[in-house]
Formats: C-alpha cells, structure tokens, sequence
RNA sequence: GGCCCCAUCGUCUAGCGGUCUAGGACGUCGCCCUUUCACGGCGAAAACACGGGUUCGAUUCCCGUUGGGGUCACCA
C-alpha cells in the first residue's frame, strides 16, 4: 500500500465489513465521503474489512460492490482488502510494544471474568486491570498464550475536534487497555483499521457516530506510533420509525432491497443525502449540486429517523423525470414475471410509446410494471373486483353503443376517439364518465389506468374493439 | 449502570441574538383541474421538551432537569 499523499489532499474511504448486504446506513455514511472527497477533489478509497473470517463472506463482498455500483459510489483505485495486511498489523503491534506502549498480557479468559464479575458486584465500572501492564517479568510459562495490550494513558484527557459532533472530550482513565493482538496472533479491528487509514493516507475518517468512542481508543495507537492524526467525522447514524438504529427488525435496510423495490438509484442517493443534512429549501438535488454544495459542517448531529414515504415521493419524481427507454428497460422483466412471459421488440416499443401517460401514476417500478401489464394481456382479460362492479348494470348496453360509434370512426385517434365516445353518452343522455368508466374496465380490466382515450390509441383499433366486444350487449 | 452524543411541526429539515405572528419538503385534511387514478395548482391544521440564568432582547449562548440515542469483547 503507498501512502503518497499530497500536501491538502483529502483522501476519505469507505471501511464496510462484509458480513451482509450493504445496510442503508452503511451507504449513507459511504455517500458522505464519496461526496466530501469529490467535492475537494480528493480520494474516495473502499477497504472490505474482512478480518473476521468466520463472518466475512464472498457473496456479501460481491453484495457491498454491487450495492455501491448501483448508488453510483465509485471509489479510486482497487479495493482493499484487510486480511492482506495482517503481517504488516502485527508488526505496527510489535513497534508499539518495542516503544513500550503496549505489553504482553497473560492473562487468563478466567481471570478476566472473574474481575469483570467483581466489578459488577461492587456497581463499578469495569475496565480490565492487567497485571502485565508495568511488569517486564517473563511469562509465567515459555509458551503461555497471551495477547498483546495497548498501555492506554490513564491521566489527562484525549480530545477530538470531530468535523460534525464539534469537540469532545473523554478522560483517559476511561480508556482501556484494548487487545491489539489475540492470542493467535492475529490483529484485532481497532489496530488494523488505524493502520491501514494510515498507511492508505486517509486523512479524513468519516464514519458512523458508533465509533465516536473508538476513535479515542485508537487515539493511543496513532500517538504510540508517532503517526499524524487524521481529521475525524462521526455522522448520526439512521434510526427507523421508533428511533431506534435500524436494523433488520425495521424491514428493508439493504440498498439492493430498494432496489429490488422498485426504487432509483438516484432516489435512494438523493434521500440518503437529505437524511442529516440540508441546503436551505433544496429537497430535489442532483449529484453534481450535492459535490458543488456537500460538506461536513452542515451534518446534523442527532440521528434521523427513515421515512419511506418521503422516498417514494422522492422516487415517484425521478421515475416522472427518467427517460421513457430507460424505464421500459427497467421494467420489462418486472412485467415478464407478472404476466409469465418475456416481451418481444414490437411490446417493448409499446411500452416505450405507453410510458408518458404510465409513469406520472408511479411511485416505484413495481407500481409502474403492474399498471403497465394491462398492455401486454391476452383477451379474454382477468377483471379485479373494481372493474367488474363497473361492468355490471348499464354498463354492456352503453358498451355496445360505443363500440358502434367506435367502430365507424375512420381514423382511431384519441381525438377522434374521443369525439365518438362523447357523442355516445350524449345520445344515451349520460354522464361521460358513465360511458368512460365501463370503457376503462373493459378494455384493462381495472378500475384505474391512464387516460382513456390514450389507452385506446395504445391497445389499437382492432385490440380496443375486440376487448369492449368482448363485455358489451351483443344484443344490441 | 459508567462514559459519550443529541433535542424546531407526526417525519426530514431552514434558522447560526433582533429579519420568527418560526420558512420549506413529505405525510394528513380541504378545494380546483378531471372520464378513473395520478400529475399539477391553491389553501388548512401541525413544532422551538421543561426550568433557571446571560442579555435591552433568546428558537438561537450557558447550566440543570427530562426524554432519546450510541458505546462499554481476544466482533467489526
């Protein structure tokens, strides 16, 4: 890893542990940098902390990606990987301990919880008291297990000027003497993570606020190496509906599970940046303002709640926005797995010519693909409840005569369709709507859908005339 | 429980001592448009947690109370 970082760069990254999909917050937190390193322009790095091995698993890397490729996150240079580094970790332990800044701990799992259990007897709070810590005796046995200790201070007070919580201050005798190394050798999360911001350069670690505590911990492996200290930034994190961290109890918190939704892209990315932050009244932000306009100052400093609705709305505006291509690609295979068959170029292209008047009535594409499926249907079509009720009563008679005007137009325009179904309720003597309602039920077999008139330009002449045939009185 | 952080409409937020009879957005409720549903337009209800200070003046500054959250591993 080089860590050739110019005078004033920022360099951020985004450090997800691939347990899992990519979580919401996690993304969130990674739009962030991205946009914090984009907007001075800096680098955004990604480093998978896969440190666990036992958790970290190959699909959900290929899930974090993906996830990030989709938000439209694009990081600089390759991914990292944590486990790569584990020699160079224990070295940085075994300089620490060489410098006297951290020391071999025998230390028994026994021990340990005998002395936490102690403490909780006597209502004080815990913090391991290690023995070892200013013993430079040998170990008990020649090959006794033992870990490797940070020798945290325990005088004074560590203070941290975070980019969004301000100044915090916590006293070193609150800090503790975490591992560095397990018994097995190998580096625990809170030393790889220093050494690896700092051998990639990181000058500004931008995380969730559950690390705020951490970062006065890691303080002391920073100082112990005499290493420069980076600018931090903890942000909220998300909380769902009952204010609580999401998690998986509050429903979707993956970001391809919104994705599966029905949700674009740049709704989620939009959301997630009006979650914490704001630019006056701006709520519709594109992501080249976001770079213009982002930066730490303005996070808020207390967690937000999720609302969904809000990014339907959000969503429900870009869909309105996007391209008619663009969202037909979208939604063809959504359409296939409703009506359970693929769609052939010529339908496509309907869809496309149909998407104007379909996609104001969306709010996501799973809505959009269903409103969409009346297109596609073979006669004789499927009724919901809705449709049926308006086919009852009157409803054939005023068919049939709207099928004849219909059918005697010369040109199937919605123009002139609309002419011929006018002047059929006005000869019955009824309401438009009386004929229009019945028309709409017969020809998607819904009680809403686009424009009437428009549909039946879509469906074409022969399709329309086919379906209302299909629900009128052939008597008359 | 210890430590740390937070506190403006139900939700996301604007506000960075006087411009606040507190602005916008989502949601909610009316009305308009209208063949349905959306879209769009207009309008309404809706908040500075509480108590002390500081100040000529506090939503804005300080302290406390209450409430909420985070964190306390040989997980990350």
């Amino acid at each position: 890893m080089s860590a050739t970082v110019q005078p004033g760069e920022v360099v951020t990254r985004f450090a997800p542990s691939p347990t899992g999909f990519l979580h919401i917050g996690g993304a969130r937190t990674a739009l962030f940098a991205w946009l914090y390193a984009r907007h001075h322009g800096g680098r955004f790095l990604l480093r998978i902390e896969d440190t666990d091995k036992a958790r970290s698993t190959q699909p959900a890397i290929e899930a974090i990606l993906e996830g990030m490729r989709w938000l439209g996150l694009d990081w600089d240079g390759p991914e990292y990987y944590q486990s790569q580094f584990a020699a160079r970790h224990a070295e940085v332990a075994h300089r620490l301990l060489e410098r006297g800044h951290a020391y071999r701990c025998y230390m028994t799992a026994g021990e340990l919880t005998a002395q936490r259990e102690r403490a909780q007897a006597e209502k004080r709070p815990y913090r391991v008291e290690s023995a070892w810590r200013d013993c430079s005796a040998e170990a008990p046995a020649p090959d006794s297990p033992f870990v490797v200790r940070l020798k945290a201070p325990r005088e004074g007070e560590t203070v941290i000027d975070d980019l969004v919580q301000g100044r915090v201050t916590v006293r070193n005798e609150e800090l503790d003497d975490m591992v560095l190394l397990r018994s097995d050798g190998s580096p625990t999360y809170m030393l790889a993570v220093v050494v690896d911001d700092h051998d990639m350069g990181v000058t500004h670690v931008i995380r969730g606020d559950d690390h705020l505590n951490n970062a006065f911990r890691q303080l002391g492996i920073i100082r112990g190496m005499g290493w420069p200290e980076p600018a931090y930034a903890h942000v909220p994190l998300i909380h769902g509906q009952d204010g609580a961290k999401m998690s998986k109890r509050h429903g979707s918190t993956g970001v391809m599970d919104y994705e599966a939704l029905g949700f674009l892209p740049e709704a989620l990315a939009n959301y997630l940046l009006r979650l914490g932050w704001g630019h006056g009244d701006d709520e519709i932000i594109s992501t080249e303002d976001a770079v213009r306009w982002f930066d730490l100052d303005q996070v808020g400093k207390s967690p937000s709640r999720f609302d969904v609705r809000k990014l339907e709305n959000l969503n429900g505006h870009y869909i309105r926005e996007a391209d008619d291509g663009r969202l037909a690609g979208l939604v063809t295979p959504r359409i296939g797995s409703l009506i359970g068959r693929s769609l052939p170029t010529e339908e496509i292209e309907l869809l496309v010519r149909a998407m104007p008047e379909l996609k104001p009535r969306a709010k996501t594409l799973v809505e959009l693909a269903e409103n969409s499926t009346f297109l596609f249907q073979t006669r004789p079509l499927d009724f919901d409840e809705k449709a049926t009720q308006l086919l009852a009563g009157d409803a054939p008679r005023l068919l049939a005569r709207a099928w004849a005007s219909l059918n005697a137009l010369d040109e199937w325009t919605a123009l002139a369709t609309e002419a011929a179904v006018r002047s059929t309720a006005e000869v019955a003597g009824v309401k438009l709507g009386q004929v229009a309602q019945p028309l709409r039920a017969a020809l998607t077999g819904r009680a809403t859908s686009p424009g009437i008139f428009d549909v039946l330009v879509l469906l074409g002449r022969e399709e329309s005339l086919a379906r209302i045939a299909d629900r009128m009185d052939g008597a008359e």
